[in-house]
DNA sequence: ACCGCTTACGAAAATCGTAACTATG
DNA sequence: CATAGTTACGATTTTCGTAAGCGGT
């Protein structure tokens, strides 16, 4: 029996599954499904019941992964001991969305840096609501995302709210520079995909205004829709102060809407029922490094 | 940070030795070292301070010290998982005296196997003071040994009285059969080595009878004092009901002494300060099943 | 010089990933 | 037929013991 052994088990019951686990572990389902049949052999006893498509643990299971949370602790404890108090240490696998990435990710992964040297940090960035569905399944520890989201059990605590506009090329801007209903429906409109938290937050928008719009244009990427409209495809809402420096260059056009696009609270994202300390010390870290309108020292991926 | 690393840690701290942990560990020195080592590397801090001629423990491993305890008895928790309940796992190290041995060890270990079919015995067969000895250490889980012992912090429990007699080849016995002054100057006796608690006993039976005797000879293995008994080359103390069977055939001759040899207690040994519950458990079997008169089933040794 | 621990090194074993396989829904 | 997990197998890595080295008493 080793401490590998207990941990694949571990997530593979805490996430449900053998291939949720082997990403969640970095290492491949075929690893840890041996792992997890060693451990087996060496309690003696099945710890799935492997009848079904998934594998449910069976009550020998189930004990085992009590005992097998507390020794994940103190091995935790034990590579505290080499560090600094209140240092965490181990891994921390979690989420940004793309803005929050290119924006003040640096900012907080240097305060983690120096507050926990002894902790490896994973990002992962991606949109809103895959982030969301990876903190429920406890693939990641938490994220930080657009939109308070749709999932349950999940806790929420609102980081900052962040300013848009809607954007074209100056090119292809429209009269007086105002987005009307024709507008909307004469210009392609380019948004993130559906998964994004923006984009649901469009979606309201469209209902408010009781809009019915056909993205001509949908892509799960922020800078690649801000570069395709930049070239003038279209039409797209953008946060404000990240590309200020585009429209100062005259690259972009800030339009006015009425009713203008409204503003996005970006949310800390974690599962309510992880208690660990990480979390708590993670959301003030957040806190503190937060802010989505000043790029990062002297870089700025638009200058 | 494994398991393995964890456990000779614990046990090389235990024990106050590398090489005495590795002993009881069942491997080299060499490699109970390099575990440590790596040990130390993970953790990020020296665990002994290796200045002196005793690799002492750091500040830092007396730390992990009470970690490592703690995960080792999580480990236990989980081999019993696949066992019936209140059945011990892992391994067992005790110390028997050569007459336990030789008796009902056979019939203690079947106790041991049917109640604890998990559990790994490793009986270790030496002299009474060796035995204590090992036990204080933490070597041994616990012994059985004749006498009360000398060494301090061993809590000990009498388990039974056996009875000794004064032997000699039938060819060579004093008149009347009895032991006298001049009989045990004038005869050789042969004894155990000094480090026999049977010997110890006749040293004390000796200073009772203002007798200063040089054994002639000494020898550390029962069934050999025996065997030269047999052979007549001398007197010797021997355990009664197990040497009955020689009696009878008229291989040895039972002597008669005053005051006559006194009957020995045989203890069950182990460190006051082990708490666990295979220290319980074995004391209890142990009395039940202690009998040093009868053979084991069909055998004897001497039979 | 001995004792206690470390280092060097080669043989043996465990680990891991790719890819092929099996079973379930 | 797509998904979830297992098995086969070869390459790499790790582990372990023998034997030599080293420092302290």
């Amino acid at each position: 029996m080793t401490l590998k052994q207990l941990e694949a088990f571990y997530w593979a019951v805490k996430l449900g599954s053998f291939a949720i686990a082997a990403q969640r572990l970095n290492m491949t389902q075929s690893s840890l499904s041996k792992r997890i049949a060693e451990l087996e052999y060496s309690v003696g006893k099945p710890l799935f019941d492997r009848s079904g498509k998934k594998a449910l643990p069976t009550e020998a299971g189930l004990s085992l992964v009590e005992i097998a949370n507390k020794m994940l602790q103190l091995t935790d404890e034990i590579s505290s001991l080499g560090q600094p108090e209140g240092s965490l240490t181990g891994t921390c696998n979690f989420g940004a969305s793309e803005l929050t990435a290119l924006t003040w990710l640096p900012s907080m992964l240097e305060h983690v840096g120096a507050r926990h040297p002894g902790l490896v940090v994973e990002p992962y960035v991606d949109l809103a609501t895959v982030l969301e569905r990876r903190v429920a399944r406890g693939e990641l520890d938490f994220a930080i995302a657009p939109g308070p989201g749709v999932a349950s059990g999940i806790s929420r605590k609102k980081v900052q709210t962040v300013e848009f506009w809607w954007t074209c090329a100056p090119a292809v801007a429209p009269a007086d520079n105002l987005i009307t209903l024709d507008v909307l429906r004469s210009m392609p409109i380019i948004t993130m995909t559906g998964e994004s938290g923006l984009t649901r937050a469009f979606h309201a928008w469209c209902v408010l205004n009781n809009l019915n719009v056909r993205h001509k244009i949908a892509c799960n990427n922020l800078m690649t829709i801000i570069g395709l409209t930049i070239a003038g495809l279209g039409l797209s809402y953008l946060p404000a102060a990240f590309t200020k420096p585009l429209v100062d260059r005259g690259l972009l056009l800030p339009l006015n809407s009425d009713p203008p696009f409204p503003a996005q609270d970006y949310h800390f994202l974690a599962r309510e029922d992880d208690r660990r300390s990480l979390i708590a010390e993670m959301r003030i870290i957040v806190q503190e490094a937060a802010d989505f309108s000043k790029p990062y020292g002297q870089w700025h991926p638009l200058m």
